[in-house]
DNA sequence: GCTTTTTATCTTGTATAAGGGATAAAAATT
DNA sequence: AATTTTTATCCCTTATACAAGATAAAAAGC
């Protein structure tokens, strides 16, 4: 399951892609903490069960890997009960 | 400026499209409140100071707008500097 | 299997978001 | 321009995320 454009509904599904990003950049929950200024168990939490974590954090985290976000309508392409 | 396929790198820049999208709705903050389960006084906030508000939330309002988001690199398809 | 690295989970204290209630300010409607 | 609707901003209390520090648990590497 390919991470990328993969649509986004909940923020453990955010987590989990966030997760999967990190991974593929090869890079530790201290790591990345190091670069959001984060201790690691922050980063742990924020992968796990991001629920109440802030918006500031969440994009502090994608900056950090490069990534950023788009807004769309539900069932656009790329939804799974398309696949 | 269209909202659809913005890339989003900041809570602020959120929030401003998810007002945007309220708006093409024609929904109020109270009436958006109602649907979430919170007052308007915490969508105003949410919509013109997200940095600290939790993705839990985030996520309701997208869902009572019918939205949804990706996580993509920064720099793909529709960055303002391909524009 | 043992060691090292990586990730998850405690505790405690502190800062701040959440929410009710009220209201000011701004925008829209007539 | 007056009224109604919509949005922003106060106060106050409560709940909880955050952070530091420590450590347990799990995974990876040798």
């Amino acid at each position: 399951m390919d991470m990328k454009n993969y649509p986004i509904k909940t923020p453990q599904q955010l987590g989990a892609v966030l997760q999967g990003c990190r991974k593929t950049r090869q890079l530790t929950q201290a790591k990345v903490g190091e670069r959001v200024g984060l201790p690691q168990k922050e980063i742990s939490k924020l992968e796990l069960n991001p629920a109440n974590t802030s918006l500031a954090r969440v994009f502090k985290l994608l900056a950090a890997l490069d990534m950023e976000i788009v807004v769309r309508e539900r069932g656009a392409s790329g939804n799974p009960s398309e696949w």
